[in-house]
DNA sequence: GATGAATGAGACTTCATTCAT
DNA sequence: AATGAATGAAGTCTCATTCAT
């Protein structure tokens, strides 16, 4: 009985941090913030939590598993190959619906000050005009329409930079020889 | 005449900034850090920097300009189209070695408590299992082997996150739908 | 329970904060002063009272609630005519007593500096020298002595020098105006 | 030659100062306001005056020197009293003009904060009050009307407290007892 | 002499964490 | 177990003064 009492609060703390984290990212979100939202006492929360960083590391494994529970389920269902794809497709982007503001949070510093966006779209539309020629024809890319192909480049760099901020550098080497390849066998002609 | 501003020295200053942001991110940098990394005094960083977050961005933009030039030079070459796609792929890894460290510092918290590297991993590699059958044989998917097929996914599902952390709430939703049509015309069979 | 907010705590940083102000003034108090003063910790004075402005109006408020509470008292009381007055003249000076370091921080600056006291002294000798003539003998002025008419001289200057202290330029005309009509009245003959 | 021009640099800096230290006090008045205001380099004031202290005394001597001027003049003129009384009301009340902003920077902190006004024109309205019966017909006070009895007693106040910010904590018993009798000579009747 | 970049001490304030109640 | 006041280290930035040019 008691059990259960602490587990609820322990749900929202866990709640309140994941919203506040996503509104804010982590250094910006202060304990106190996440006392607030919760009705929980400052202190109360280190009973519940070590201390802030585990804190935060829960808020994240917490929807990533809220995620892998649908996506199992998924996966391991009795439908058609193209019925799973689609269903991932579909619940993946329902969970990122609620993921989206910790995606964000993370990323607070570099969102605030707008540094990506618009210049991965300049980027990704300067690329693109490459192929706006007849000789382009036999590669794959000039398959989509002019503004499809941009935004499927703006996906493969973005892809790149996130994949790439998670390389240590003793492996950055290894990881473009990988990256590269994928390029060639995807954006090359054969 | 007294002493000029010193371009050198408002380099010197700026290259230990993006180095050290991109060691340590945003808010875990401090200026001292800077200032003794660059052999300056605090003070003086001010002279060249209104505060804190200009340099920040100043930081980032450096990089950038420099990636455009490149990018430009090569993008209005006389080359074939083969050869600069291969060019701009060759510089464009040459660029994110050095803009490695501020691409990493950006994402510092999420990628120092290691939160997303695994996950991916993880669930690209279980996305992937589902093309491993012969009733899959038609999905655009199929034509990699199981590695690369992990590998193409992982690059999608970080081009998603990528793309989704700058998007703002009011956006999502529209965002969502030009995603999902990309995904249908590339992942799924015709 | 938790600890409460303590009113002998918040009390304690005030007077150590009215008295630091009147020794220094408010630029040249530091919170660490006062938090020394008080035997508290820097940040916990932040806990009773927002920033240093706040405390530095509160410590001015004090000092004034404290004068017009037996201000109040006094101007209320049965007594007659004659005795509200006295008192009020002998309170209002026991509360100089204690206002008198504020009141002196409040212009610490031109204290320390010695800006003001001998020229006053200069300037209201020379004026009550005018008198020092038969033909004068009309003047309201002449009924003191020497001395006390440089007194009274001192303090009207000074009482106009206060006055303009808080004029704003907008009003300054309108201001030595009615300061003008003043002084016709009580100075010079009817 | 090289005299004059330096004292025209002096004389620039020194007007710059009075003007900057009357509009913002002593410490929130930068030597760098100062330089730009005079047009003079930051480093180049140091060579006229040691340091920013010499620089506010002398900047709020020049303008008590310049009353001086005036006043000796009127004061040594051969006009009858009366014309020497109206000359220096005149003439102070010109100078006050000049010397406004300086007067009202010393005071910089307690204006800003408002700490002062509305606390004078109370205590005087409250004290005013008292002579508003027929019993205080025979108080020097009861001659004026009751706007200018209250306009005369924020005088008396303003002059007292300005007269005890200078005043230091030794000599502060004495000095009651001086402005006491001064009170009770002008402000009870005979 | 003049200049203004360089210096670095020091100010205010925040906030994760502790601990008395 | 819960509370929230207390702590104090640490961060950003300012600015009087110095000194290389």
């Amino acid at each position: 009985m008691a059990r259960k009492q602490d587990e609820k609060k322990r749900t929202k703390i866990l709640n309140a941090a994941i919203s506040a984290f996503g509104d804010q990212g982590f250094t910006n979100t202060t304990m106190k913030d996440i006392a607030v939202a919760s009705g929980i006492a400052p202190g109360s929360i280190y009973t519940y939590y070590k201390d802030k960083e585990v804190l935060f590391i829960s808020s994240v494994n917490a929807v990533w598993k809220k995620f892998y529970l649908q996506l199992d389920r998924i996966l391991h269902s009795n439908a058609s190959i193209s019925n799973r794809i689609q269903d991932i497709t579909e619940y993946g982007f329902d969970i990122l619906k609620e993921l989206h503001p910790l995606v964000r949070g993370m990323y607070q510093e570099a969102n605030r000050l707008n540094l990506f966006r618009k210049n991965l779209v300049r980027v990704s539309n300067q690329i693109a005009e490459i192929f706006d020629v007849p000789e382009a024809a036999h590669y794959p890319l000039t398959k989509y329409d002019s503004k499809s192909r941009a935004y499927l480049l703006k996906l493969w760099i973005s892809g790149i930079l996130f994949t790439f901020s998670s390389v240590s550098s003793a492996r950055l080497k290894d990881e473009i020889t990988n990256m590269r390849s994928l390029i060639s066998q995807n954006l090359l002609p054969d």
